[in-house]
DNA sequence: GCATTGACGAAGG
DNA sequence: CCCTTCGCCAATG
């Protein structure tokens, strides 16, 4: 999927790419921006995916961004959603358990795409 | 064109 | 797991 995807300038289409694999994460499944970076060959610039993701509400195919989490399980991006308390519960609803902000057992849900997708 | 910011990541403590 | 420092790249002022 999508690592080549570029537009003539040579600017990736990096909103699509990204959209694309987060709407392929399984339910009950969440992953971080640097597997997504990873798996679109941006691994250097996690903080791209994040950027891409401010965007990703305006998409019309809603972006199922609550399964996108930093590194370390946290719902660093909640305040981004409609309502603050929205990710969570998105999350809950797939039996993710979250607590204090945080993903339990994070290890567990983690889903890589460039494994899982088979990079 | 430089400085600041950001839904991040890794490493060291 | 939390905090700090540094690096990363695009957007914004």
């Amino acid at each position: 999927m999508a690592k080549n995807t570029k537009k003539a300038d040579g600017t990736f289409t990096f909103f699509d790419d990204v959209y694309a694999v987060v709407r392929q994460i399984p339910k009950g499944r969440v992953t971080s921006y640097g597997a997504i970076g990873n798996f679109l060959g941006t691994a250097l610039s996690a903080r791209m995916v994040g950027w891409a993701m401010n965007a990703a509400h305006n998409q019309k195919p809603k972006v199922p961004a609550h399964r996108v989490v930093n590194r370390n399980g946290m719902l660093t991006g909640k305040f981004h959603f409609a309502t603050p308390t929205l990710m969570e519960e998105l999350l809950m609803k797939e039996k993710i358990i979250v607590k204090d902000e945080k993903i339990i057992d994070f290890k567990k849900h983690y889903w890589d795409p460039s494994v899982e997708l088979g990079l």
